[in-house]
DNA sequence: AAAATGAGTGTACTACATACACTTAATAAT
DNA sequence: ATTATTAAGTGTATGTAGTACACTCATTTT
């Protein structure tokens, strides 16, 4: 291989990350505000530059943890926007790494230092280069992976209620999803297991709690909603 | 954003190419031999380093062309790998396209001239860096997305049998698949015409010729083995 | 005692995946 | 001419998973 390249090469190696929000209903996308030229007063998804010395997933976990306070989050590879012009002002090849967090662990300091904003997914603002482009794809794979892999646990706390687990993904999804269906499919999982307590902050009846038992899902490793 | 790193950033972009090919039966990856230091006798796939003015796709197109002769085959990004030591030579970050062939495209002086090979896919030798994780992640991504778009149908002539197209699929999932619900699934597909010819080249009795319409496929776009 | 609220449950229908074996058309061999 | 050979072509039954759909239950509030 040539490696005369090397020296002639200027192009810069960025990440972008799309981090996902979820509270009680809908999914939302964090965004941050230039308050600087060029592309002043518009929107661009949290990015920033690869170090020398870095794995590129560690770059993408180090721009999420400056940027947002937030550690040890889950973020997967999406895609690598390379086109020649797609950053006008310099030659940027980026790579976007997509995660999925609960709004409430954000928090305010961030909004302020940063002028970050959520945005719900189907409402977003005008926002830099192909950015937009961006969360379309982490999007689409964000739906497609949390029906196969059971990545929405996550954001519930160690017990949750099937109301809430159905909320969860009716707000990824984008879409209702019928009651009894949703819990004939999870009664197949048997690493999914109800406690003897309740829930009432919802209902007067209360909703029982679960958990989901991650050594007995990792024998079978086999979900689908 | 902090447009300093672009001084001091010294990452190399390249381009790995994982060329899958067929022609009757199995599937195979094409690899090249390298005759030189460092990693000396070893085998790699087809890569080369973007250029400042190049898109990222156009950088794997011009690798593949140059390496291979073929123009305008259809490649898609797979995933980028930047471990920060991937390459203990010096920091490479790759981003890996993925392409399907078929094996009689690809010119015997080419091999010659690059010392390349083609190797069934479950029989692969020693390669360089992360390249086997590559082909792997490559594979995995073929097989999933030629079940769901057709694809397939790229290696066929204008005019092909049942049974080739089974052979071809067979080929790419490596495995056997039933000829009675394979041929039901393709009856639901109004995008497969049956012509009034046969081909008589495999079998006595011949078999009809099919093609597939690409105007009716763009209306429904659903295909699914 | 009645009303209100969200939790919880079952069944019928449809669509799709899978398993499976013989007949047909043409040629080649006797 | 008869028979053997080869690959092409065809249908049905069974199981499994998805979908549509409406009432009862437990508890609190009025």
């Amino acid at each position: 291989m040539n490696r005369t390249y090397k020296q002639i090469q200027q192009i810069t190696l960025a990440v972008d990350c799309i981090i996902f929000g979820f509270d009680t209903d809908q999914l939302e996308v964090l965004l941050v505000h230039r308050g600087f030229e060029p592309e002043k007063e518009r929107w661009s998804l949290m990015g920033g530059f690869v170090r020398n010395e870095e794995d590129l997933d560690e770059a993408a976990n180090r721009v999420l943890r400056n940027l947002s306070g937030l550690n040890n989050v889950y973020m997967e590879q999406v895609r690598t926007f390379g086109k020649a012009n797609r950053d006008p002002y310099e030659r940027v090849v980026s790579t976007t790494y997509s995660a999925l967090i609960l709004k409430k662990d954000y928090k305010a300091e961030f909004i302020k230092e940063y002028r970050a904003e959520w945005f719900p997914i189907h409402d977003l603002p005008d926002l830099i280069f192909d950015h937009k482009d961006m969360v379309v794809s982490a999007l689409q794979r964000l739906q497609r992976r949390v029906r196969s892999v059971p990545i929405g646990f996550n954001l519930l706390p160690g017990k949750f209620t099937l109301p809430q687990l159905q909320k969860l993904y009716e707000g990824i999804l984008g879409e209702k999803i019928d009651k009894r269906n949703f819990r004939k499919k999870l009664g197949t999982m048997d690493f999914l297991v109800r406690l003897d307590e309740k829930d009432r902050s919802q209902s007067k009846k209360g909703a029982f709690l679960y958990r989901f038992d991650k050594k007995k899902y990792n024998k079978a490793k086999s979900f689908s909603i």
